[in-house]
RNA sequence: GCAGGUGUGGCGGAAUUGGCAGACGCACUAGACUUAGGAUCUAGCGGAGAAAUCCAUGGGGGUUCAAGUCCCUUCACCUGCACCA
């Protein structure tokens, strides 16, 4: 009948050869700017799941760009990274090599489905010209005095050898190889990205995410209100502050509790009676892995310190100090104060290790379990008789503010980022040690800090970067004091070089500045940004970082970054299970074009189901959307001239019209797929269509179906692309049907339908349902309580 | 434990937001055309029933003339966070 291979190639080449999707930034046309995660350009290819969000948002671009808007719509490569350098370390070749092959076949793939991307705006953060501007930025937070160095106990992975960021080792589990990640203390770049977790949680407000994304990034920034109480040490100069959202309990208060690591464990080791004691149990609990220390099924351990208590600040009262790894030391103060009556964990910390419990609030049985409830304060001084827990908490920090021992204070669980990997491919950071000078960041002239090229690809075993052994770039000279020095070997963490990348699209070739203010201010934030769901404490929370970062900056015009943010479900495998190789269920779209074409892959992807929702694959469905595109070019021979459509399909055309550019809008792509099927079905019911009929089909289809519909378009002799046409218009008063058919039910349960004209009054309504025979028969004997009239909707009669 | 979400035929999923549940597609069944069918066409397709009709949107209860949709309750599954003080 065609054949789709050909049909593909002459659209495709057309589109190149014509520039169809360049974009300018200069347009009377409104801007919209639609974003997809660029992809790691990995050695397996493309996937079926890049297939279906860039098709959605694809098919939003053609349909925008044909109403007559200026979209931007971009691809570019996210190639630093692990996989590339694994590859690298097995094969012993330059990563580099790998990765310019590997977007050659991505970018192949992706011509092949007739994605329409602005390809003059590529580029690849790997390139040079690119992450001179990341490390251009680095300086920039350095100079803010947000990048900084410091010795902390990191997430370590044993296998890769490298740190990683708290949000790279969620679960104590490296995110690259799956193995328990260990503790280790580390010399590591910062960002201060905890400085802004108040505006990333205000920031919100001015996007329109999913809320399944807002909420995840809520519940990572953890913003918690409370107040910092200092408690006096015995017989020593410091005070032990802790950080408590129920300062109310401070009457309740039996003991306190440090984390193993807190710092007055070794300031005040001589007076600590106990201290191999307690040195055991810092080393059992470092032996620990994150999973197995916050395994909240096992049991409460701890040590009590002999020689070293606090004093409550409220009453006098000398209390006894804890060390217990249930206590984290980086969150909050690293200890905290025990109210083993209102709170379940001191409570079992308590029993266990028989230490009193004060109740402060009646209510609960403290024999049984700390009652977390409110009620009645009791035992508690200048709180005694309140019973509501907000003012008993506005009281007493009042009440501590004017004595000095403590303050109101809101925690956040947001940490700074680890922004050091020791690595080979990454960007380097632009950044040397003098010894006279110390750190130095290097000037901006010198940018881009190019990656050399190293012997081994391997990090080190005491965990450097393999940049390490490279001297002759290790050796250079300080940039103050021109004195010898050594550049910093750690390299950025793969997701910098995503944290502006949208920035860059704007004005991708400019090697004066990472993009003009003037085309980012024409482009604005992101309309339509789409990516998975794992990014939405990651990638988007470090874009959100460094995009108010450059605000503050005064080098973006806009706070937030993204208007709209949507993920897309996954495809799982025919199982239903997530598609991998060792399950052997990997679909590669290379074969479904193969076979079907580009333009069946696309419609069936669309119409798979919930774009939201993840789905699995069925090659059957395929099929059937392959057979409705062949429906689709056979209706070409019903086609007769015409220019208007023919009269019986007028209403459903123009309510076709707003169905599919209202879904295509809001990425309901399979209710529009539906609905193109339905026209189609009626089509086909038909003797003869008129070529306006036919050419509306072919319109709507073609930002799902590109290529196809551009083929008929041309066959039935017209000469302009469907491309290069205006989207077609619905008329709203021809999306109603001047009949409409009403349902008559009695008691609720429908007994007939009858055709009635659009907005007939009630009565005659209610007069012709009840002329119904089958309705007669129900009436018959009955007496009538209701009558409801819906008009243009249904008769409801009530008997009895 | 906290937060968010989902639950509708054999399957993927619709349902204009309270108004005919099951659109559209897949699979399946029967038939037509055919050398052939992974093509095409016709008919059927939630369950029970000859039919009238009854039952049916995870379970139970409620509001309403009317509930997949609203409220209460319960169960199951998924996702995120989790000894965060």
């Amino acid at each position: 009948m065609y054949n789709f291979n050909e049909i593909q190639e002459k659209w495709q080449k057309y589109w190149d050869e014509k520039e169809t999707f360049k974009t300018s930034n200069e347009s009377d046309k409104e801007k919209y700017y639609i974003l997809v995660e660029f992809p790691y350009p990995s050695g397996s290819g493309l996937h079926v799941g890049h297939v279906r969000s860039y098709t959605a948002l694809d098919a939003m671009a053609r349909m925008m760009r044909m109403q007559g808007y200026n979209v931007l719509f971009p691809m570019g490569w996210d190639a630093f990274g692990s996989p590339a350098e694994q590859y690298a370390i097995k094969n012993k070749v330059y990563p580099a090599n790998m990765v310019k092959d590997c977007i050659q076949t991505f970018k192949g793939q992706m011509k092949g489905l007739g994605f329409s991307f602005d390809w003059s705006r590529e580029f690849a953060t790997t390139d040079p010209e690119y992450y001179k501007w990341t490390q251009w930025q680095f300086l920039k937070f350095y100079e803010a005095g947000l990048a900084y160095k410091d010795e902390k106990e990191i997430n370590w992975c044993p296998n890769c050898l490298t740190g990683l960021s708290n949000e790279d080792a969620e679960g104590g589990v490296c995110e690259r190889c799956g193995a328990k990640t260990e503790k280790k203390l580390k010399e590591q770049w910062m960002l201060r990205m905890s400085d802004y977790s108040e505006r990333l949680l205000e920031g919100l407000k001015e996007t329109d995410f999913m809320d399944k994304i807002k909420t995840a990034q809520i519940n990572w920034i953890g913003k918690s209100e409370g107040a910092i109480v200092h408690f006096e040490l015995e017989d020593a100069e410091d005070k032990l502050s802790v950080f408590t959202t129920r300062p109310d309990t401070l009457y309740g208060v039996t003991f306190m509790v440090m984390s193993p690591e807190h710092k007055y464990l070794e300031k005040y080791k001589d007076r600590i009676k106990n201290i191999d004691e307690i040195n055991k149990y810092q080393e059992y609990a470092k032996s620990k892995t994150e999973i197995e220390r916050t395994d909240l099924t096992k049991e409460k351990t701890g040590v009590k310190i002999d020689g070293l208590r606090c004093i409550n600040p409220l009453n006098g009262e000398s209390i006894e100090i804890w060390i217990s790894d249930y206590v984290l030391a980086n969150y909050g103060t690293g200890a905290i104060m025990a109210v083993p009556a209102h709170d379940e964990r001191d409570y079992e910390f308590a029993k266990k290790f028989g230490i009193k419990i004060i109740p402060v609030i009646e209510g609960g049985d403290i024999e049984k379990e700390a009652y977390i409830g409110e009620g009645k304060m009791i035992n508690s001084g200048v709180l005694n008789g309140l019973t509501d827990k907000k003012t008993s908490i506005e009281k007493i920090i009042s009440y501590l503010e004017e004595k000095g021992f403590g303050e109101k204070k809101t925690n956040y669980r947001l940490q700074d980022w680890i922004f050091s990997r020791q690595r080979f491919w990454g960007e380097p950071i632009p950044m040397v040690y003098c010894e006279k000078c110390g750190w130095v960041p290097l000037p901006y002239e010198e940018l881009p800090l190019i990656l050399p090229d190293v012997p081994s690809y391997e990090p080190t075993e005491n965990g450097e970067s393999p940049l390490a052994n490279v001297h002759d770039w290790v050796n250079t000279t300080c940039p103050k004091c021109g004195e010898h020095a050594r550049r910093e070997t750690d390299t950025m963490p793969n997701w910098a070089g995503s944290s502006w990348y949208w920035l860059r699209y704007t004005d991708p070739n400019n090697d004066k500045e990472f993009a003009s203010m003037n085309a980012l201010k024409y482009w604005g934030m992101v309309d339509y940004y789409n990516g998975g769901m794992e990014h939405a404490t990651r990638h988007l929370l470090y874009a959100r970082f460094w995009h108010e970062f450059l605000y503050d900056q005064g080098l973006v015009p806009t706070k937030e970054p993204f208007k709209k943010r949507v993920a897309h479900g996954m495809i799982l495998g025919e199982n239903g299970e997530k598609m991998s190789k060792s399950k052997g269920n990997v679909v590669n779209p290379d074969d479904m074009v193969k076979e079907y074409g580009s333009d069946a892959l696309r419609t069936y992807e669309m119409f798979i189901g919930d774009y939201e929702k993840d789905a699995a694959w069925n090659e059957n469905g395929l099929k059937g959307c392959k057979r409705f595109l062949d429906k689709v070019y056979r209706l070409k021979e019903k086609v007769v001239d015409g220019n208007n459509y023919s009269e019986d399909l007028e209403i459903l055309i123009n309510q076709t019209i707003k169905k599919v550019e209202n879904d295509i809008k809001t990425m309901n792509y399979n209710t529009a797929v539906s609905a193109l099927m339905i026209l189609s079905n009626k089509y086909e019911e038909k003797e003869n269509i008129t070529k306006a009929d036919y050419k509306v089909l072919i319109h709507l289809l073609n930002p799902i179906a590109p290529h196809i519909t551009e083929e008929l378009n041309e066959l039935i002799g017209e000469k302009t692309p469907l491309c290069e046409t205006e989207f077609p218009k619905y008329d709203e008063n021809k999306t109603v049907e001047s009949t409409v058919k009403i349902a008559v039910s009695i008691n609720g349960k429908l007994r007939a339908t009858f055709d009635a004209n659009l907005d007939e009054d009630k009565g005659m309504l209610l007069n012709k349902a009840k002329e119904l025979e089958n309705i007669q028969r129900h009436l018959e004997g009955k007496e009538i309580i209701k009558e409801i009239v819906v008009p243009n909707k249904i008769v409801n009669i009530v008997v009895k």
